[in-house]
DNA sequence: GCAGGATATTTCGACGTCGAAGTATCTTCA
DNA sequence: TGAAGATACTTCGACGTCGAAATATCCTGC
């Protein structure tokens, strides 16, 4: 299986066949790899002087676009598409620096509230113009590339369901 | 600074300009997060039932394509843009399952190189085998947005000098 | 020949993320 | 209505990654 088998043309040109497209996968992946650490790596060192990393300041964005400031732990894992657990500790460092509150739930008592405190909203217009200043990193790119990279993730976002009515 | 400030049209007008400009901006920095999210999550459920992670396996890998099958963890870090002491990690747990051994530099006493076993090899071989039949996580991308993929992240990583002749 | 600066690794602590297990609280349906 | 299953969170341990500090070893210029 890892290398072409013999003499047979067929399979020989099949594997090529292959072989090409792998390639382009594996070059592929390995771009979004190295893209995702440029990026947040140039965002990061941007939010550290606030005392933010981009995990938490999307946790706050979020809040903060949120009718009444509030959101359950689920909802904020569903919409960032992290897990609970990941939710759990974001909030629990917000919560630490006075940027988030937890609230009990009005009538899931299941659930849990992160509500986002004055200093929380400050906070997040700081962060958001200051990202918003230096384009999340990717100011060497212009409109046309942005649009296509997004264009071309969302295809694959929408084969992994991440576009589902559900959600 | 946060929001367009009152009744000057151009001043408007250039606000609006640079909001779409940001728009697009944070729209494909999210996407690129969420892509590298996706990839390794595919990447790595795969390689799980053998023991392996995207990371490891990058460090096997490169290690495999290499004409004696080792080298200095520095020389690891450049190629892969990672840390020394992420090197560090990754060879240390490869080390511990028997995949790599560290051994002295011949001639610089400071260095450290990292050398694939056997065991290491055959495993790099399957897991190789195993990535390529998945695509890498892309299999739901054509090869046209494959390479439109790649070739728009290579202006970036252009920028922010990957392609360095010194590298 | 040696002092000072460069280079190669490692150690340490911090952080985000995951998966699995555990706990509390709904909800459903027989 | 009461047990069984679904949900919402948290806890725990594992991992990759980083940045800063520490250590050991070159290397350069005087």
């Amino acid at each position: 299986m890892t290398s072409p088998s013999g003499s047979d043309p067929i399979a020989a040109a099949s594997a090529n066949w292959v072989r090409r497209d792998v390639v382009d996968a594996m070059a592929a992946a390995t771009s979004i790899m190295r893209a995702q650490q440029i990026v947040l790596a140039a965002v990061d060192a941007e939010l550290r002087p606030l005392g933010l990393t981009f995990a938490r300041f999307e946790v706050l964005r979020l809040l903060a676009f949120t009718r009444r400031g509030e959101l359950p732990m689920g909802k904020i894992g569903e919409r960032l598409m992290v897990q609970p657990a990941t939710v759990t500790n974001s909030v629990n460092r917000l919560e630490s620096d006075g940027l988030v509150e937890r609230r009990a739930h009005p009538t899931d008592r299941r659930a849990t509230l992160a509500c986002i405190t004055a200093r929380g909203r400050r906070l997040a217009e700081r962060a958001t113009d200051t990202l918003d200043a230096m384009r999340y990193g990717l100011a060497d790119l212009d409109d046309a590339d942005l649009r296509t990279l997004t264009a071309v993730i969302g295809t694959l976002r929408r084969a992994v369901g991440d576009f589902d009515d559900a959600a």
